[in-house]
RNA sequence: GGUCCCGUCGUCUAGCCCGGUUAGGACACCGGCCUCUCAAGUCGGCGGCGGGGGUUCAAAUCCCCCCGGGACCA
């Protein structure tokens, strides 16, 4: 039974690359009918939080990333930690180590000359005596001959020179466990059988490895995935813009979208770019994954939102720009809105709407007439030739007797023959009358949504404004 | 500094294991078509094997060296 983990920090948001880090596991688990776990790595009190642990769940459940045991946390965990540690010296594959960082500083300056490391020689393995006064820190004996060969799922063979590594702490002088032996204890009773985690870890294998042996456990299958660069090829951080997930969703992505962009980025099948999750639980395997670092393309995830946009259920979509139209404040009260209206202004804009955000801008102009018109806008288009033309279809439209994409047919087929004009004279101007912009969807849909005595309302109110430019 | 990992269009990648393709797709960009604007759609264009040596009739692909980037250990 495959058995796999995300075990995220809870210092910050959940980022992008962590993100895809669960994305992988998950589909890993998903796809072999295997369990999918969570584990909270909060061994660092200082720098933990509660919020952040609601917020990664949060993001994880937006992603649509369940997990079948969890969410455990390391510090309910401690006591298994301890009882380890003491094994492990009991055992005498651990010791007491009571240098000072004075020693060490010395220790490390003398085997940095002497065989190129600057480690710890392991003086104390033999100690005896404890020293007065020092709180001793726990150290694990490190094999240092030959070498740890393994072989990653990801890398393909890894050789590491054992000569490289020292007696590492296990436990610090204030009791608390290292992250490289808690990560240990805990994947091999947790009975994780892949750890599928960034590849900045490659090289804290080896000693784990070692770790897993000397507790008695076999080590896990590995799995090392190339991280996320930024713009400029180095770590992707905060300071390249957006990192967290939950930016993402604030800024009006489709989790889908991010699941998908996230997933292309280091894995592909073939030439495909859109995969459903049913998808990627069928065809996903750790060999597809690259090997080589992948650069963050906000472009590409820009394509594939909108692209999930135009193909989303509509009813659900529109829930979503009720949201958004009020978290930027363009309505007061989103539950106001008609539904079904409001799902028609979702077919009309989500061909030119980007994200959810976007949209909710674009359509704006439907719940509050233009306070002014795009100034290129009204130079080029409110030209006092089209005052007739608008009062004609400003007529027109209020003697309607109804308002239907039809009747607008009919209304503008008049009016331009009655002047013996072309659509291409008043599409614009009434774009700008209705809307304040030069852009927007068809006439029909805008006239439609915007509904009829707004409609005229708006369309008089731009002759006159025309008129008062003399 | 030592060690480990990585290197195909600007970006994500297919191809590499098992040598023979006009090196394929996608985003972005540019242009045509469509058209009431913007999109969408569609057609086309631009653009790449980090460098150098080998091996071979033939190298993105196999071997060696170098260079570049990243990570880990302090």
């Amino acid at each position: 039974m495959v058995r796999v983990r995300f075990a995220p920090s809870p210092t910050g948001h959940l980022h992008i690359g962590g993100a895809r880090t669960a994305i992988f596991n998950w589909l890993f688990a998903r796809h072999n009918k295997g369990k999918f776990i969570l584990r909270i790595e909060d061994t660092d009190r200082s720098r933990s939080t509660e919020e952040s642990i609601r917020e990664i769940l949060e993001a994880m459940r937006w992603l649509g990333l369940d997990w079948d045991e969890g969410p455990y946390r390391q510090t309910e965990r401690m006591e298994i930690y301890r009882r380890e540690a003491e094994r492990l010296i009991r055992e005498g594959k651990a010791y007491y180590c009571y240098c000072t960082p004075e020693e060490l500083e010395v220790i490390r300056e003398e085997m940095k000359k002497r065989c190129g490391v600057p480690k710890y020689d392991g003086r104390c393995r033999n100690r005896k005596e404890p020293r007065e006064g020092v709180r001793p820190v726990i150290r694990f004996k490190v094999d240092t001959e030959g070498e740890t060969v393994f072989h990653d799922l990801i890398k393909g063979e890894i050789r590491y020179p054992n000569s490289q590594l020292d007696d590492f702490i296990i436990v610090r002088s204030d009791g608390t466990p290292t992250y490289n032996f808690v990560v240990v204890v805990d994947d091999a009773l947790m009975g994780i059988t892949h750890v599928i985690r960034g590849d900045d870890h490659l090289n804290n294998t080896p000693k784990q490895i070692q770790l897993y042996r000397a507790l008695g456990y076999e080590p896990p299958k590995f799995a090392h995935v190339p991280m996320i660069l930024g713009p400029d090829r180095t770590k992707l951080s905060k300071r390249h813009g957006a990192t967290s997930v939950m930016a993402y969703r604030e800024e009006g992505y489709l989790p889908e979208a991010l699941f998908n962009f996230l997933v292309r980025l280091g894995w592909s099948h073939g030439d495909q770019e859109i995969f459903s999750k049913e998808e990627l639980i069928e065809l996903f395997t750790l060999e597809a994954v690259g090997k080589s670092p992948a650069v963050f393309n906000p472009e590409k995830l820009l394509w594939l939102n909108h692209h999930y946009m135009k193909t989303y259920p509509v009813d659900k979509l529109s829930e979503l720009l009720a949201e958004f139209l009020e978290k930027e404040g363009i309505v007061e009260d989103a539950s106001k809105i008609d539904r079904k209206w409001l799902e028609e202004v979702v077919v009309a804009f989500r061909e030119r709407s980007k994200t959810v955000k976007e949209m909710a801008h674009h359509c704006a102009f439907l719940f509050k007439a233009p306070e002014s018109y795009d100034e290129d806008g009204v130079k080029k288009f409110f030209k006092p030739e089209v005052v007739p033309y608008l009062e004609a279809i400003a007529e027109e439209i209020e003697n309607a007797s109804q308002f239907t994409k039809e009747a607008i047919d009919e209304i503008f087929k008049r009016v331009l023959d009655r002047f013996g004009i072309k659509l291409k004279a008043v599409a614009q101007p009434v774009r700008l009358a209705i809307t304040g912009r030069t852009v927007s969807p068809g006439l029909h849909e805008i006239l439609l949504l915007t509904g009829k005595e707004e409609s005229v309302r708006r369309i008089k109110k731009a002759v006159e404004f025309i008129k008062s430019l003399g």
